[in-house]
RNA sequence: GGCCCGGUGGUGCAGUCGGUUAGCACGCCAGCCUGUCACGCUGGAGGUCGACGGUUCGAGUCCGUUCCGGGUCGCCA
C-alpha cells in the first residue's frame, strides 16, 4: 500500500468537499451509468462511500478488478449531484486520480453474494464464514457480542469482582458431560480433559480467600447440538462469591445484566427487579417447563381428576394436562400441523377438542366427554369458540408436553404472545434428587455441589425415605429470559460433612467423594467459606439480545451440528508420527 | 441412536396427475445507457435435479437403500 488512508468509508461528509483523501477497502459494487461513467461502492467495517469513475482511463482501470478485491482509492471528495438520503456518506462521493488493487479477488463468481449471505446454505456460509463475515449484517452480531463482553467485564469489575483466569488443560471430572480429552506425552495412557466448566477451580479460589471472582471463561462439553446450544464449546459469565447468599447473587446478576439487556437488547422492554421467583415446581405445574417463556400469557391446567372415566383409553389412571384458548377460529389443517409438531418435539401426540359457535363439543377426542363438559367448562373457563389442547401420560410427562402445547397454542394463536420484550424470572427451589429413568435408583436432580435446603438436617431426616428425599429441595437457581436457560447457579454445599452425607443419600461414600472431587474435598477440609455463584451462557445472552434463533449467528467461528469446523477441516486424522508421541493406538472401524 | 423436514445451474427458490426443450429471481459474461445507489434495457453462457438401485414406454416427480444438512427426542453434573 503505498499511501495510507486518510478517512474511513463511514466518515466523509458534505464538509470534507474538496478535500483530497485516501479510503481503501472492499469494492462491493459497481454500477455502469453509460459507457464512459460509472459508481463504484467502496466497503470496510466502518461504512461504504461512493466512488465515481468518470474517465475513459479510469473505466479502463475498473474493467479488470473483480467484486470483493480490496482497493485504495485517492482522490478529491466531492458534494454529489444527487444526494442519497439513506447513505450516511450519502452526500458526497469521490473522484479518483488513482486506484491501487491491495488484494485481489481472483474470482469474479462467489459462493454467495455477500449481502444475501444470511439466505445462502448454511454449509457453504461456515464453509466460507470469512465471506459471511463480509456482510455487515452477519458481523454485526459479533461486534454486539464484543460490546456485551466489555460491558459486561466493566460491570463486573466495578462491583469488586476480580477476573481470573483458570486452566484448560485440567483433570477430567466424572459426572456430567462428556469429556474432550488430550493425551498427556509425558504420561502414556493418561489424559487431560479440557473444563466442562469452571467450577471447581471457582470454588477452590473461594476457599484461596479471593472474595468475588468472575472469568469469560470456555467451557468445552462433548454433547450434540440444538438450535440454542453450540457443540464442543460454548462462554460463560462464571462468576462466584464468598459469604454470600442466593439473594446476593441473584441481585448481582440483575445489577450486572439489566443494564445490558436495556443497552444492547433489540427489545426495549426488559422485566423489572427484582425477577419474579417461580419455584421449579410451580413452573412445570403452571408452564410445563423449568424455563417458561412468560411472553405467553397461557397456563396448563390440571384436568386429570375431571377426565377419569370418560372412556378414552389414554386418559386412564393417567395425568392429564390442557391449554385452553378463546375465540379460537382455525381449522382443521392448523390443528392437525399443532398435534405433528407437539409429536416431533416431544414424542407425545397430543389430543383436543373445541367448543363451536353454540358451545357444542365438536372435533377430536370429544365423543368422550359429554358427562365432563360442564366440569372442563368451569375448570378451563370455557366458551362457545373456545380450543382445548391436551396431553396425557405420567406426571412428568404430561407436563413437559402440555409445556410445548402452551408455547405453540401461545404463540400461533393471535393476542397471547407479547413477543417485543424480554421477560425474565428466577426458577428456584430446585429439588436435591430426582429417581434416574433408567436406574430406578435416586440420583442428584443437577449437581452434587449444590447445599440442600435445611443442610445436613434434612438429609438425616429423610435418610431412607425416598419421598422425603425426593421433596428436599437444593439452594439452585436458573435464570428464564423468553424461554432460554440464561444462567444456572447454586448456592453451593462448601461443608465436607453435608458432601459426603448428601452422596450417601445416593448410595456413595466419603471415599467416592474423595476420589471424585479430591480438590474440593480436601480444600474444603481446611476451612472454607460458605459461597455462591452462577454462570450466565454468553453465548444465549448475545443471541437473545440480537433476536437470533440460531446460537452460530453470533459465534463467530461457528461448527455446524455435527462440531465440524468446515473452514479449517476439524476434526482432522493426524499422522503417525503425532499418535505415537502422545501413545495413541487408533481403533477405528471402516 | 430414534423421529420430522430438506437436497434442482454460482446463490435462493418454483416445478401441478409421472409426459415435449427443467422455469423464475439474483449473480456471471457481452452489448447499450451521462447521476446511479436493490441502477435500467437487450442478448448469452451455465444443470449427470445429492448418490445408487427399482417400478414404468417414459422419473426432478413414485418406491427402496444410502450420503449430506437443519430441527427435535435421548444427551447437556
Amino acid at each position: 500500500m503505498t499511501q495510507s488512508r486518510t478517512h474511513n468509508c463511514g466518515e466523509l461528509r458534505l464538509c470534507d468537499a474538496g478535500k483530497q483523501v485516501t479510503i481503501v477497502g472492499w469494492l462491493e459494487n459497481v454500477r455502469e451509468v453509460g459507457s464512459n461513467f460509472a459508481f463504484l461502492v467502496l466497503r470496510d467495517y466502518y461504512g461504504t462511500t461512493q466512488v465515481v469513475v468518470e474517465t475513459e482511463e479510469m473505466m479502463q482501470r475498473i474493467k479488470s478488478i473483480n467484486k470483493e478485491s480490496t482497493i485504495s482509492v485517492t482522490g478529491t471528495v466531492r458534494e454529489r449531484e444527487s444526494k442519497n438520503q439513506k447513505l450516511a456518506t450519502g452526500e458526497i462521493e469521490v473522484v479518483p486520480q488513482s486506484i491501487e488493487v491491495l488484494g485481489k479477488c481472483r474470482y469474479n463468481q462467489l459462493p454467495f453474494e455477500i449481502n444475501k449471505s444470511k439466505d445462502a446454505d448454511e454449509n457453504v456460509r461456515l464453509k466460507y464464514r470469512f465471506l459471511d463475515l463480509r456482510n455487515p449484517a452477519v458481523k454485526k452480531n459479533i461486534i454486539l457480542r464484543c460490546n456485551v463482553v466489555a460491558e459486561i467485564r466493566r460491570l463486573m469489575t466495578e462491583r469488586g469482582f476480580l477476573e481470573i483466569t483458570t486452566p484448560i488443560l485440567t483433570a477430567s471430572s466424572p459426572e456430567g458431560a462428556r469429556d474432550y480429552l488430550v493425551p498427556a506425552r509425558n504420561h502414556p495412557g493418561k489424559f487431560y480433559a479440557l473444563p466442562q466448566a469452571p467450577q471447581q477451580f471457582k470454588q477452590l479460589l473461594m476457599t484461596s480467600g479471593f472474595d468475588k471472582y468472575f472469568q469469560i471463561a470456555p467451557c468445552f462439553r462433548d454433547e450434540d447440538a440444538r438450535a440454542d446450544r453450540t457443540p464442543g464449546e460454548f462462554y460463560q459469565l462464571d462468576m462466584e462469591m464468598a459469604f454470600a447468599t442466593q439473594d446476593d447473587v441473584l441481585s448481582t446478576l440483575e445489577a450486572v445484566l439489566v443494564p445490558v439487556f436495556e443497552k444492547f437488547g433489540k427489545y426495549d422492554r426488559v422485566s423489572q427487579t427484582p425477577f419474579r421467583h417461580i419455584p421449579f415446581n410451580e413452573a412445570m405445574e403452571r408452564y410445563g417447563s423449568d424455563k417458561p417463556d412468560l411472553r405467553i400469557d397461557l397456563e396448563i391446567e390440571d384436568i386429570s381428576e375431571i377426565v377419569q372415566g370418560c372412556g378414552f383409553g389414554p386418559f386412564e389412571g393417567a395425568c392429564v394436562k390442557a391449554v385452553a384458548v378463546n375465540g379460537f377460529d382455525q381449522g382443521r389443517k392448523w390443528i392437525d400441523k399443532l398435534i405433528a409438531d407437539v409429536e416431533v418435539q416431544t414424542g407425545n401426540k397430543a389430543c383436543w377438542f373445541r367448543l363451536d359457535e353454540n358451545g357444542e363439543l365438536v372435533g377430536g377426542i370429544s365423543k368422550f366427554l359429554p358427562d365432563c363438559k360442564a366440569a372442563l367448562a368451569e375448570k378451563l373457563q370455557l366458551q362457545p369458540g373456545s380450543f382445548v389442547c391436551m396431553a396425557a401420560g405420567k406426571k412428568a410427562a404430561a407436563q413437559k408436553t402440555a409445556g410445548v402445547i402452551r408455547k405453540l397454542v401461545g404463540t400461533r394463536v393471535p393476542g397471547h404472545f407479547d413477543e417485543n420484550q424480554y421477560a425474565l424470572c428466577w426458577i428456584v427451589d430446585f429439588p436435591m434428587y430426582e429417581m434416574g429413568e433408567e436406574s430406578g435408583q435416586l440420583e442428584f436432580c443437577h449437581n452434587p455441589f449444590s447445599m440442600p435446603q435445611g443442610g445436613v438436617k434434612a438429609l438425616e431426616e429423610a435418610e431412607g425415605d425416598v419421598e422425603k428425599l425426593l421433596a428436599i429441595n437444593a439452594n439452585q437457581y436458573d435464570l428464564v429470559c423468553n424461554g432460554y436457560e440464561t444462567a444456572s447457579g447454586a448456592v453451593r454445599n462448601h461443608d465436607p460433612e453435608i458432601m459426603v452425607k448428601a452422596f450417601q443419600m445416593v448410595g456413595l461414600g466419603e471415599e467416592d467423594v474423595k476420589a471424585k472431587f479430591p480438590a474440593m474435598y480436601n480444600a474444603f477440609c481446611y476451612g472454607a467459606p460458605p459461597h455462591a455463584g452462577a454462570a450466565p451462557g454468553i453465548d444465549r445472552l448475545v443471541m437473545l439480545l440480537c433476536g437470533e434463533e440460531s446460537i452460530r449467528e453470533v459465534i463467530t467461528f461457528p461448527m455446524n451440528k455435527n462440531a465440524q469446523d468446515l473452514m479449517m477441516g476439524a476434526p482432522t486424522t493426524v499422522d503417525q508420527i503425532q499418535l505415537d508421541t502422545v501413545h495413541i493406538a487408533l481403533n477405528v472401524e471402516e
